[in-house]
This record gives C-alpha cells, structure tokens and sequence, in this order.
RNA sequence: CGGGGAUUGGCGCAGUGGUAGCGCGCACGGUUCGGGACCGUGAGGCCGGCAGUUCAAAUCUGCCAUCCCCGACCA
C-alpha cells in the first residue's frame, strides 16, 4: 500500500473527547474513528489489525475443532422471553419489528444457538460439538468508556460447546483454557488466567486478564503461586489456592471462559437420546473472547510516546518504507523497486496474502521528520529508509528497537519472512 | 443512573454584551530537504439546539442534546 493513497492521513492533536491512550493513539494514527460513545469505524489500518486477531483465534479455533457459523444480529424477543433475559439483562438493545413483534440486538447469543442445536441434536452420536463464531454485539452500557475496552458495539468470538455429560464438557473446558494461552501468546500480549464469580451464568468461570494500570478490573495475584483472582470472589488477604500474599492490580478483562449451567439447555429443550436410549440433556460451554477489546489491550500495553508498538503477528503492515528525496527519480525508482519486491505476493489484491505486507510513504516533499514521526505513531514493526545515502544495504529499524541494522535485500526479506 | 467538566472553521484552542480570531491542516507560488522547515497569498465558521433577557448575545438566564472523567453498573 502507498501511504500516499492510505485512507486517512495521521493527525497532529488528539481529537478532545480522546482521553484514553488506547484511544487517542488509534484515532491519531488513523485506525479507527468515533461515531458516537462506544461505537467506532475500523479505517483500513484498523480494520487490518481486527482481521489479523480474528485470524489467529480462527486458526487456534478450528484447532480444538471448532466450525465457524455466523449468526444474526437481529434476535427474535420472544426466545429471550423465554429465558427471562428480556427483562433481566439489563444491557439488552430492544427494538419493535414490523407488526409491534419485540426485537433484540444480540448481546450474546445463547438464545440463538440452543433452539438451533434442540432442532438438530437427537443422538449421542451428534456430540460433541463446537460453533464458534466472531460477530458483532451490542450491549446498551450505562456508561461506554476507553476507547475501544468497553464500548456499546464491538466484535467478540464466541465458542459454545454441547456434551453428552459435564466431564466431557470440562475436558473440552481445559482445551478452550490452553487454546486461549497460545492465542493471547500468539497476539503478542501477556494474560494471566484469573478466577471469577461465574454470575447467574455458570457457578464459576475464568476471565483471561491483561495488567496494566489502564485496566478497569481489580484483580489479586498471589505472589507465591501465582494463582489469580477476581475482585468479587476475593473473601480475605490471602490465596484461594495456597495462602499466599495476593497483590492487587488492575486489567483488561480479554476473554473469559464458562461452564454453563443447565437453565438454557432446559429452557429450550436441548436433549438427546443416550446408547441406552435414555433422554438426557445437554451439557455446554460458553467462551468468550473480546476481539475489538484484544485490539485496544494490545495498543494500552504496547506503545512508546511517539506511538504504536504493534506486536508483529497483528501489525497491518509487516515493512514500513520510508522513502526520502523521492523528488529524485533515481531513489523513487529504488524505493518502487524495493516495495515490489518484498511484496513476493500482492496483498493489495489478496485478503490473505503469502507475501510481505508493505506501507510505502511515497510522498513527495514531505519532510523526513513527518515521514519519521507517522512510522514511529502508526507502529509497524520494520522500519526500512530508502534514500539518496541508500547504497547496497537497506536501512533497517525495529519499531520496538532502538539500533539501526544494515541490511541487504536478501537479508531483509529473510527477516521479515521468518 | 448520581457527581464534575466540556461543546466556537476539517482538527486543537482563544475570545465577560457592540454582528468572530489564533495555531495546525488544506489550496497556490517560492525557498528548504535525515526527526513534525520557512516566507508570501488564499479558501473555509449564521459560535451544539430551542426558548428567553436586551437597542444589541459566542458572551447573560432557562430547558434540552452530545462527548469526556469519577462513581454505581458490567449475564
């Protein structure tokens, strides 16, 4: 991509109203844009990034077997009626369809994918099974703040796994627990695995927890074992697990993980018969993972004061060229040589592309700070300067590093291929 | 939902009663050219909305809306 030709350009200022840094950096750098409170365009920078992470927790999915669906976001009332969530859950977007009917914007989607299953699982023989899907979802928050941690709209993945008993569910439990360490590892930012109230939901569950100050949870670490808590299951100063001395911190709450109690399965008649021929219910699991949220994690815990850090594995752009005296046709020819080649496949054209994603600041006449202030701000990982001095060896930085490396083509594609 | 702050060109801001100004950005010309360069010229705003006070309102009063922060909430 030609920096020239990106959509938009990087601001100066924080736009007023931007007071976290997730979200001053996204908005500064071009990533996203404010609609209202809680609700945000992905610009392509952005939307690069969203689609990276979905990527990985797509990959780590499939892996424990999980199928991709997607299901609406447009729910009938009458099936969270049913479960008494019309009422209760008091998040819920309501809204009147045609002829009065009551509608809702899913906040989660239980009430869709249990008359789903009731309508197709019959037999043993149908279990266990795993449907995930990353959709958008819709909460009514009292209170939408910090950018892109808690808004009213955003994208989640949500896995929901059916079993012919629970201790097939809870070894499928510890599964989705393992999957989401190497997605979190994957992404490039720390959790740790806290244990939470599960609500009226589930009689416990696990949250995956990114500290940082910025955090809007409490959580306790024991400083012993490093078993970690939630605020609300907290009695006294000690460990749960061993005794220990807790430390209090605060997170980003990134994903969390549920054994679901048995109220839906009966609420909307999901049964199947066993090898004896016995009726039996359901068992299921529910995790969650905060896509939109991971993103805005990842930039609270991954920045400088010039910018983004991004970790490699999601960064929108793998090489970042910044190519000065570009006036002079000879380094403009150099610069577009060295952009075509590291592209070996042409993500412009392909979604999934094999080849190295590159950002080519080809403007003209602008000066080298500006080019040097927008790669430091927008945050890809590679930084390569291409100019008059360019002799055989390319310029090359890491974003996340200080010295600059010198390095044949050859040398460069290596790297960033490896 | 309680408390506080904010709302003025695209963005950031100044402007305490006499019908708007600065910086950035943008356009054009010229000089610059390795860490957000400079000079000149120019375009761009009925000051969040409604109602009121006044000869006169961005400015005073009331109501409303929106955004941000603290808290409550967060199946």
């Amino acid at each position: 991509m030609k920096y020239s030709r990106l959509f938009p350009k990087t601001l100066k200022q924080v736009p007023s109203g931007a007071e976290s840094l997730n979200h001053q950096l996204l908005v500064r750098a071009g990533f996203i844009h404010q609609e209202m409170a809680g609700v945000y365009t992905y610009l392509p920078l952005g939307w690069k990034v969203l689609d990276k992470i979905s990527d990985i927790v797509r990959e780590e999915m499939n892996a424990i077997g999980g199928q991709e669906i997607f299901m609406p976001v447009l729910h009938p009332g009458e099936n969270w009626k049913k479960t008494g969530r019309f009422k209760s859950f008091d998040v819920l977007y309501k809204l009147k369809g045609a002829g009065d009917k009551d509608l809702v914007l899913g906040p989660t989607h239980e009430e869709i994918i249990y008359p789903l299953l009731a309508e197709y699982i019959n037999s043993y023989k149908d279990l266990p099974l795993y449907l995930y899907q990353i959709q958008t979802k819709f909460r009514d928050e009292p209170r939408a703040k910090a950018g892109l941690l808690r808004g009213r709209e955003f994208l989640m993945k949500d896995l929901y796994s059916f079993h012919t008993d629970d201790d097939d569910r809870d070894e499928y439990y510890k599964k989705v627990r393992e999957a989401y360490f190497k997605i979190f590892k994957r992404i490039g930012i720390p959790v740790v695995k806290t244990k939470a109230s599960g609500g009226t939901f589930s009689d416990l569950s696990e949250e995956f927890q990114t500290l940082t100050p910025s955090g809007e949870d409490t959580v306790f670490v024991c400083s012993k074992c490093g078993a970690a808590f939630n605020e609300e299951i907290i009695k006294g100063k000690n460990c749960l697990d061993c005794g220990g001395d807790l430390k209090k911190e605060k997170a980003i709450e990134v994903g969390n993980i549920f054994p679901l109690k048995r109220a839906y399965a009966e609420v909307f008649n999901l049964y199947f018969t066993d090898k004896a021929g016995e009726k039996r219910i359901v068992s299921a699991g529910c995790f969650g993972l905060g896509i939109s949220r991971t993103m805005g994690a990842i930039v609270e815990v991954s920045h400088d004061e010039k910018g983004i850090i991004w970790p490699e594995s999601v960064a929108p752009f793998k090489v970042h060229i910044v190519g000065l005296d570009l006036e002079d046709k000879t380094v403009m020819g150099e610069a577009e040589k060295i952009y075509k080649l590291l592209q070996v496949a042409d993500p412009e054209r392909s979604r999934r592309t094999e080849g190295v994603e590159v950002l080519f600041d080809d403007r003209v006449n602008v000066s080298a700070g500006v080019k040097f202030a927008d790669a430091d701000l927008i945050g890809i990982p590679y930084r390569v300067v291409v100019s008059k001095k360019t002799g055989d060896k390319l310029e090359v930085k890491k974003r996340s590093g200080k010295e600059t490396m010198f390095k044949t083509l050859e040398q460069l594609v290596d790297i960033v291929c490896s």
